[in-house]
RNA sequence: GUCCCCUUCGUCUAGAGGCCCAGGACACCGCCCUCUCACGGCGGGAACAGGGGUUCGAAUCCCCUAGGGGACGCCA
């Protein structure tokens, strides 16, 4: 039964662009927001001043806009939160909920070493828990840590994880506070989620265990836990963590590789959740169907080969004009000049046999720069081929016959060549004239149909490349 | 080391005791269509990690083993 009360959020760090996993946990917070008619925040954590950036917030919220998932309200930043979070330590310190603790970085790192010789837990060990103040060495700024209870457990419903529980004696007291005054995230986190009255926290399973000690905080603070959801994270394609090799890119890289947002946004979905048989799945159905309780609980892999075939899905479906006007700007850089007036039109002729053909926008710019790139056309090896020996005699016989067609269409240079070749002493297939006359108009030996690329270029740039095809010398 | 989680075709998944000698999609292979390449159509190979239970019956429930992942910061 869908709350309008819920208020879900995105919560990221701005110490990098917004990778792919992100832009995955960003998703499923959005839809299950819009699902339950209820809110998606967007919260950046910036409260490592030292490793956040500005130009790495701009790429997360041009990340998200770019993948079309518009947050509610304003964006909420932490480190301007960072007096209330204090306040509330403070009160947890007043309350004798939390203590001063003196213990230096390097006795902390001694203490870590020393537990796991003795195979213990790394943890710190309450050495000022209940030490009285007046042992407090000179001179040392202490850290505010957590009191955090020592027997009893931690339950969290999950509601993809499940119930998990921990022994509290399996977590230890929590800095809130550094020396310095400044919150620790662990902190922050939880006073702003009950601040923005966050009532579902979806994020990656890497904070599972940070929910336990997020719980005793909420417990000590009086204030009402919210619903977890811990989703798996995703993996690169060999099963090992993501890595940069992987395709742990910024989400702006997927948009470079010509990746479209919705078909991300579907590709993304599928991973670790599914819906019966369905795999093309609408914005629309997506917000009906999404149900954080069907989400896997097993780490997904990438896999490019089936977000090709996503991509290639979308972009079949995507309106010609939208594609030409996606593919201009890197068809200007590819080509190094602009794109004429004249030449768009051209694209958008050619744009529905192109699409079709294409699973990225980089290689759809590649396929039409025939229409675009200006003469003389460079043969590539392949096309060179075809354009030796016998090839190249057909060209020659058919280029008259083709300065002498009435009309110039599809049909009818179809109908002119079919004629040459059937004619032709002795006769050829089809393919024997077709495919050496695709290399001479477009310079290679793939392309869409022939006669539709000649009709779209017209009459005189194609008997221009043709001719120009010929007066070449091939090395035989 | 301690704690937590996971394990269905190569990959993403469907499957909530009989509908499953396990379905779909991507990838792969073959055929058809065909001026090339795609698209499209048809067909094919391909999985319940292993072992014990429970049950008339288990991919589905329980236990063990193995393998994988995550967490143990004055990072977030």
């Amino acid at each position: 039964m869908p709350s309008s009360s819920v208020v879900t959020r995105f919560a990221p760090s701005p110490t990098g662009y917004l990778h792919i996993g992100g832009a995955r946990t960003a998703l499923f917070n959005y839809l299950f927001a819009r699902h339950c008619g209820g809110q998606f925040l967007l919260r950046i954590e910036d409260t490592d001043r030292a490793r956040s950036t500005p130009a790495a917030i701009e790429a997360i919220i041009d990340g998200l806009r770019w993948l079309g998932l518009g947050w509610d309200g304003e964006i909420t930043f932490q480190f301007a939160r960072a007096q209330r979070h204090a306040e509330v330590a403070l009160g947890l310190l007043a309350e004798g909920k939390a203590y001063h603790c003196y213990s230096s970085p390097e006795e902390l790192t001694a203490m870590r070493e020393k537990a796991k010789a003795e195979g213990r837990p790394p943890r710190y060990d309450g050495t000022w828990r209940d030490r009285d103040p007046s042992e407090a060495p000179a001179g040392v700024k202490p850290v505010v840590r957590f009191k955090a209870p020592q027997t009893g457990e931690q339950v969290i419903d999950d509601l993809v994880q499940g119930e998990v529980r921990v022994a509290n004696e399996q977590l230890d007291d929590m800095v809130l506070l550094r020396s310095d005054g400044t919150p620790t995230y662990m902190l922050s986190v939880v006073v702003d989620d009950h601040d923005m009255g966050v009532t579902h926290v979806i994020r990656g399973d890497d904070h599972l265990t940070n929910a336990f000690r997020q719980r005793q905080l909420y417990q000590a603070s009086d204030w009402s836990v919210p619903v977890f959801a811990h989703i798996p994270l995703i993996h690169g394609p060999d099963g090992a963590k993501l890595s940069k090799r992987h395709g742990a890119l910024g989400i702006e890289a997927y948009r470079d590789m010509g990746y479209l947002p919705e078909a991300l946004r579907n590709y993304l979905l599928r991973l670790g959740w599914g819906h019966g048989d369905a795999e093309v799945i609408s914005d629309a159905k997506a917000i009906e169907w999404f149900d954080i309780v069907n989400v896997g609980r097993n780490p997904a892999r990438l896999d490019f080969a089936k977000l090709g075939s996503v991509n290639a899905h979308y972009l079949r479906e995507a309106a010609d004009a939208t594609l030409v006007a996606l593919i201009v700007p890197r068809l200007e850089q590819l080509l190094g000049h602009p794109v004429t007036e004249a030449a768009a039109i051209r694209l958008a002729q050619g744009m529905a046999s192109l699409k079709v053909r294409a699973k990225t926008l980089v290689e759809l710019t590649e396929a039409a720069q025939v229409y675009v790139t200006e003469r003389p056309i460079r043969p590539d090896a392949e096309a060179g081929k075809l354009l030796a020996g016998a090839g190249r005699a057909h060209l020659a016989a058919l280029a008259p016959l083709l300065r002498q067609l009435g009309d110039w269409n599809q049909a009818a240079l179809e109908s002119a060549v079919r004629g040459y070749a059937e004619t032709a002493v002795p006769a050829v297939k089809l393919g024997q004239v077709a495919q050496p006359l695709r290399a001479a108009i477009t310079g290679t030996k793939v392309s869409p149909p022939i006669f539709e690329v000649m009709e779209i270029l017209g009459r005189d740039e194609s008997l221009a490349r043709l001719a120009e095809s010929l007066a070449t010398d091939i090395p035989s």
